[in-house]
DNA sequence: CCTTTTTGATGCAATTATGATGCAAACGCG
DNA sequence: CGCGTTTGCATCATAATTGCATCAAAAAGG
């Protein structure tokens, strides 16, 4: 599954400083330079996290912040200021984290994993009977023997692991791997769901709720 | 290279089986029973990793995480509580990262792996089948005789190692080899991927990933 | 019990991704 | 400068993925 992170900073320099270190660890990220965009790419893209600048042209990250908090978009702030009031107003005001300049790379990788991992993100192996998922090397292995997902059919998978035992509409399962407006009656996410279903034999597992979508079942 | 790590837990049952794991992994393991014992240690040898229980006798888990902290040493907080609370105040006291008992070995090797990736710890000598890697010579064998590699072939190839048993999407491998964005529909890294297995037959360890991009497989 | 709707199955074709190779620009070095 | 090396682009060939069309089976609703 791809994570997807907004860099809100006008600092071109520290923007770019953060969209390298984080690229390097895996996540897609995008950069907005003033608050106005920030509040658009949030509106328009899905993102999993949002590292925000506290002092933003045109929009502050306050503002932004609230505007994030109605999405349960999480945030990170970051600022040059150090001191506990403004610390104390981000967090109050519902920021996961916090974050000043300058900082180390390595910290702000901590925080991002960190907040990620809080927010329910799926952890490194998952085990769904005798099917074995991991995350990372992207490797599905059923009894033991590696099984080759395509791309599409490990998204859903994993999709559909987060959202395990909940009924999930078709669009809202085609908005989630797809990312976009699932039109009319397409039957992709169908198909797809069938293709896993046969290659891991989950057919006791990720089951059809009729005339909604479909939810996987996953016993505690 | 020779990676130690130090081991500050009360309970030897625990402190034991870590022990094992870390060991049979080629770390070299030194155990504390209680916090002064492990500040001590900390002081007079020169670890690479620490795993800290939070409830220590005589000296607790944070503080030696700060004492840790001035030392650049990385620390992963081990734990029988699983609150968000105690969580958060170990990431936010530094700690690289966090595990509860009770764990899977394989859980705890990922995630110290993870740390001391993230730290850029690498052996001095790599082995990937029949070739042989060293990292501070830059000098690779395959049989033992010696394959010229170009310098990008060589970044790359540490690279891949640093990440081993990830996938890796091409703009990440692109940001942490030649470190900067990589625009539009490059095959810059493929090709460079292809000639690395080229030189080192590694065609069955250097796998693409269709649409995500290439894993360097290293089994255990 | 029959009709309508929804879901499952399968073959196939268009699209897209990757591998291979030749070549030219850029680079390093004496 | 001139040479060899490295690097990345363009192209073609091959392989994989993905979504559609179609038909079969199952479920819902009278």
């Amino acid at each position: 599954m791809v994570t997807r992170i907004l860099i809100a900073e006008d600092e071109k320099p520290i923007s770019d400083l953060i969209k390298l270190a984080l690229t390097k660890e895996g996540y897609f990220c995008t950069a907005a330079y003033d608050g106005e965009e920030a509040a658009d790419l949030i509106e328009r893209e899905s993102f999993d996290l949002c590292l925000l600048d506290i002092m933003l042209p045109k929009i502050d990250g306050y503002e932004l912040l609230q505007y994030a908090a109605c999405l349960d978009l999480p945030v990170i702030f970051i600022t040059a200021r150090t001191c506990v009031e403004d610390r104390v107003r981000g967090l109050r005001a519902g920021a996961e984290d916090y974050i000043s300049k300058p900082f180390e790379c390595s910290e702000l990788t901590a925080r991002v994993e960190a907040v990620l991992r809080r927010r329910g993100a799926v952890p490194e192996v998952i085990r769904l009977g005798d099917v074995t998922v991991d995350r990372d090397a992207r490797v599905v292995k059923k009894d033991g023997r590696e099984v080759t997902l395509t791309a599409k059919e490990f998204d859903l998978l994993l999709y559909m692991y987060k959202n395990k035992n909940r009924a999930l509409y078709r669009h809202q399962i085609y908005a989630g791997v797809w990312g976009g407006d699932m039109l009319g009656d397409s039957r992709t996410v169908d198909l797809h769901i069938q293709r896993l279903r046969k290659k891991l034999s989950l057919e006791k597992t990720l089951l059809s709720v009729h005339k909604i979508g479909y939810r996987l079942e996953v016993r505690a």
